[in-house]
DNA sequence: TCGAAATGTTTGAGGACCCAAACAATAGCA
DNA sequence: TGCTATTGTTTGGGTCCTCAAACATTTCGA
């Protein structure tokens, strides 16, 4: 519907100025200027150019918010961006950081097929826990980083790849938890899904579903090979 | 080993540049222009930049070049493209337009890391036909687009997957070529690689390996479906 | 309530792109 | 060897994005 493809840019504070509207503290001009490391000068001046555009509603030194037609835009390229993310973290196993550094510029070019593919891929993957294991195994092994067999933290553990526990590092308070929850050495467990900046993560253990910090997820020390189902 | 990240134009240039020289006319400034549909003014600005950044040789009317630093960021970003494009081609399945459309544009955003990883995974998925197989009859039957079990050209077929032949629509000396080659109704045949620009394609039937343009290609019906191999 | 301090905006200026139009050089033909 | 057609460059102007510095507003503590 877009007929005119808005630049990079425009994007980019779309995306962020929705990001900070859902704080309760709101999208405020210093905030976005944090965000996208630029000067609060220059977000004024965008701010205008989007409001000339009918993308985001503003008042100077007010509150900003966004158009009906922005928000979709907004919604748009936050979507592309988690579905980069998404794919780049569960499905190729890197980190959350260096995902977030390619969704970062990539979303603005990946066309919806593209995505929806990726999508598809990894739903292909995850749908057969020993075939992801065999994967995520072999990917793990071809640059020798972490090679399947190897301990690990459950942090490092790609979702839904199963994993058998070998010990928790944790002094007391959630190692007492985990233990009422049947987490001790020698039972399988896996990451259902990690939030998008990284932190919490949902683990899945003995048809449990239970949500831990990152932190704490590096006590849980674990080791997987392929084919473990 | 370079400090300041070029714009995704200066790459565009040096890209077009690096293939443009690789033909008998050379890199021309109308070419480039033509080539990155822009006028040919705007190239000549570029290409003062360029220079005098030591990232291309040029005299004005004259021969343009890359410097052996140009060069070598010229490589990396084109190799940053057909890894993209292949990925979204061989692995994803989608076609060569779409595949350079995204292509074109997220090559400069895309980190070694993941088309290392975008690699890795086509090549995982390749090694076992079978599986490659499953994979594309999924994603075809997602979205109901061409399901296995219906007949498509051959040049509609995912590399990789094995298809049985079902006719030959061709009139003449490539239909005698193909029989004598084996290549008749009941055989396997699959497309081994497709070259860059969808044409020619290389075709494996039989332990034979042939090479033949896509519109060939197109002639010779085939059915698939997942598990054949 | 009445100033700082924090926050936000304007202004002026520059870089990276882009174009159209005027100008210059080259190539190829007579 | 000229002369024209093609090709390439310069010039002048525009947009978008950015900054620093000067200015305005709001917020918040005394």
């Amino acid at each position: 519907m877009r007929i005119e493809r808005l630049s990079a840019k425009a994007e980019d504070y779309l995306e962020t100025i929705l990001r900070l509207s859902e704080t309760p503290r709101g999208a405020r001009t210093g905030d976005i200027a944090a965000a996208l490391d630029v000067q609060p000068s220059t977000v004024s001046a965008a701010l205008k150019s989007l409001k000339e555009q009918g993308l985001a509603e503003y008042t100077p030194y007010g509150a900003v918010g966004l158009t009906p037609k922005g928000r979709q835009v907004a919604e748009d390229i936050a979507g592309r961006h988690v579905s980069l993310r998404r794919f780049f973290t569960e499905t190729l196993g890197l980190s959350q950081e260096e995902a977030e550094l390619a969704a970062c510029g990539m979303e603005h070019d990946a066309t919806p097929l593209v995505l929806d593919r990726m999508g598809l891929l990894g739903d292909f993957l995850r749908q057969n826990p020993a075939l992801l294991g065999q994967w995520h195994a072999a990917r793990a092994t071809a640059k020798g980083e972490r090679a399947p067999g190897v301990e690990s933290g459950l942090d490092e553990l790609p979702p839904g790849v199963r994993a058998v526990v070998v010990g928790i590092d944790v002094d007391s308070g959630l190692r007492k938890r985990l233990v009422e929850m049947g987490v001790t050495p020698g039972v399988l467990i896996a990451v259902e899904r990690v939030a998008p900046l990284g932190d919490p993560i949902a683990v899945e253990v003995r048809g449990y579903r239970l949500s831990m910090r990152k932190a704490e997820a590096a006590r849980i020390r674990v080791k997987w090979r392929p084919g473990l189902i």
